[in-house]
DNA sequence: AAATAATTACGTAGTACTACGTATTCCATC
DNA sequence: GATGGAATACGTAGTACTACGTAATTATTT
């Protein structure tokens, strides 16, 4: 029986590419495709691959809620994250949050030959570049950010940080002194190591603080 | 006679999709195809096409020059500049470099023939959300916040805020003093419209400046 | 060749952030 | 009821950024 596969992607162009990889693959048959994460949502109710495409950066969903709730409801479907993004903190979000696999949209038709055939061995599947990356990461223990865990306060503080507000009107915001942001800030800048202001917000980017 | 089409763009996920999308299409046929801009200009040598749809941000060229290297070495090629940039900037300098037609990636397949029936008969094609905002951009004789226009050094500059770097950091990196550089930054963000660095680095991170 | 835009640079002042250390109160968990 | 994390706050200094204004030199475009 021959491997069923979904894609899901906003963009035509992207959904045909891989389409016409997928028409050289033996063994692998292309259930449906979805154009949008309302549509990919509604089709999952007829119909479940065995591992299903998905774009993470659809605009009507964001790719870690829809990961969560498809896994949840169709555990059989096996998900393989799809983006653009060589951040290896983007690989660890997916991964943690069902997907089974994190390809790049650079990737050729080997490449996701081998992707498709990892996942369907109940294997994970990560870009090979991202790979190396997290591993490096590890082994230096540098740019472990996801890891790092900040507290309810200091999440709240670094989320107004990153939206232009300064100490002194964050302070008045949350009813406390200049001061007590100030230690704050400085916490936060210690446990994410980073140098300065542009480190801050560049880190909470990284953990979608803001959007 | 068959219309030539070639395609040139640094994603093979791409290529294949357009690739899909001429297929369906009578009268057109697919000459060749370039994964970067140094293959673009060794096939090109051999053959010419009638319209070439090319990606204006491959890693090995910018757009811009090889647009115009292209027109006036084969006058009669008609390119379509591909983007998934909606800035009404990037239109107009495509335009004005030789380029007769801009179309977005995320075009469905009647746009994308559309364009190209467009191009055939000698006329220019724009996108058309692009070209209403073209339109109201001359009218109103303002750009929206989004398309503000950085020159190359404050790009760079913005680029390395972004990326912790002190205006000390930058001055030292980039051999100018540090007051320019704090001019420069002055300049940026009443471009920009922000207060602080935090905004700056925002906007590095809407800009794609920053991955 | 002229006009325009970009890049460079300085003066002066004020504001904001960074970096240490220290320390109290609150609250949950063992 | 003891331990420890979280949140609160201050002292002191130094560094970095913001905000005006002005202006010369170099590229680019017309």
């Amino acid at each position: 029986m021959p491997l069923k596969i979904a894609i899901a992607d906003d963009h035509e162009l992207i959904i045909r590419g891989f389409e016409s990889m997928l028409q050289t693959f033996t063994d692998c048959e292309l259930l449906f495709t979805a154009i949008n994460g309302e549509t990919l949502l509604r089709k999952l109710q007829q119909q479940q691959p065995d591992i299903l495409l998905l774009d993470i950066q659809m605009p009507d969903h964001n790719g870690i809620d829809l990961c969560k709730s498809i896994t949840s409801t169709y555990p059989a479907v096996r998900i393989m994250a799809l983006t653009n993004l060589e951040e290896t903190h983007y690989v660890k979000k997916m991964l943690r949050n069902g997907a089974s696999g994190y390809l790049l949209k650079s990737a050729d038709p080997t490449t996701l030959l081998k992707a498709i055939d990892t996942l369907s061995k109940g294997e994970q599947f990560i870009d090979e570049r991202l790979q190396k990356m997290l591993l490096a990461e590890s082994i230096t223990g540098k740019r472990k950010s996801t890891q790092v865990l900040l507290t309810r306060r200091e999440t709240e503080i670094l989320r107004l940080i990153a939206e232009e507000y300064t100490n002194q009107e964050i302070a008045d915001k949350l009813f406390i002194s200049l001061r007590t942001v100030e230690t704050h800030r400085l916490n936060i800048s210690q446990k994410l190591d980073v140098k300065n202001t542009a480190g801050l917000v560049r880190e909470a980017y990284l953990r979608n603080l803001v959007s």
